[in-house]
DNA sequence: ACTTCATATAGATATACGTCTATGTTTAAT
DNA sequence: ATTAAACATAGACGTATATCTATATGAAGT
C-alpha cells in the first residue's frame, strides 16, 4: 500500500472541521454557504479548508451562476475504504509477511 | 458523531510513517526494534510516534524485561471502522437531515 | 455603469508537528 | 559494581497548518 497517497487522505479529513464538512456533504451536494451555516469561522478559512479537500480529490467542485456546489467523490469514497481494509488486515501482501516475529523467545 | 475524537484517531494516523506502524503491527505484536528496523529515522522518533500512538488509544504497549511490546489495540479497529462507516452513510442522525437542499431551485 | 452577493487570494500570525542530538532510566549480563 | 542494551525524556529547530483581516474576482440584478 501507498503511505505517502493514504496519508494525504488522513491529514485531509483529520482536521475536526474538514471532517464535518465531509460528514455534511456525505448527504449531497451543497453550495459553499450552506456549508458555512454550520460553522463559527469566516468565508475565507472555509474556502481554504475546501481547497484543501479539492486538492485531495475528495470533494469535487462545479460552479453555478454565482454558487460553488461542491460533491463529495465516489471514488474517494471507494478509494478510501480500500485503504482502511488494506491497512488492517494482515494479507500475504503484508509488509511484515505475517511472520507474527517478537523476541519472546 | 464527535468530530473531535475521530480527528484525533485521524490525525494519530496521518503521519505515514505512523500509519506504516499500524499496518506492522496489524500482523501481530511486535517490540520497538524490530518496528525501528522498517524506518530510516532515529529512536527517540520512533519513541515519540508510540507515544502518540499509545495516547490516541490505537496501540497498547507492555514491557517484557528490556522490550517494550507494542500491540494494535482490536477496540482501535472496531470504533475507526464504526466512525467511517458512520461518516459515509447518510442516515437519519444525519447532520444534514438528509434534506439534499441546494440552491439550484 | 454601479452595486451587491458569493467566493477566492494574499499576507500575517500563532500554534502544532516531525525530527534531531544529548541525556536519563531500567533491565540484564559479566 | 560496571557495562551494555532497549527505550524514554528534554530541548531545539525548521516546517506545516488553521485562522484571521484586507482585498480581488466574477456573476447577477437594478
Amino acid at each position: 500500500m501507498n503511505y505517502e497517497n493514504f496519508s494525504k487522505q488522513l491529514k485531509a479529513i483529520s482536521d475536526p472541521n474538514r471532517l464535518k464538512i465531509v460528514d455534511i456533504l456525505s448527504c449531497g451536494t451543497m453550495c459553499a454557504c450552506d456549508i458555512l451555516d454550520h460553522f463559527d469561522f469566516t468565508q475565507p478559512t472555509l474556502s481554504h479548508h475546501m481547497k484543501i479537500l479539492q486538492q485531495a480529490n475528495i470533494v469535487s467542485a462545479k460552479k453555478i451562476g454565482k454558487w460553488q456546489h461542491y460533491t463529495l467523490k465516489d471514488s474517494f469514497i471507494t478509494e478510501f475504504n480500500n485503504n482502511v481494509n488494506t491497512l488492517f488486515e494482515s494479507g500475504p501482501e503484508c509488509i511484515c509477511h505475517c511472520q507474527n516475529k517478537t523476541k519472546e523467545n
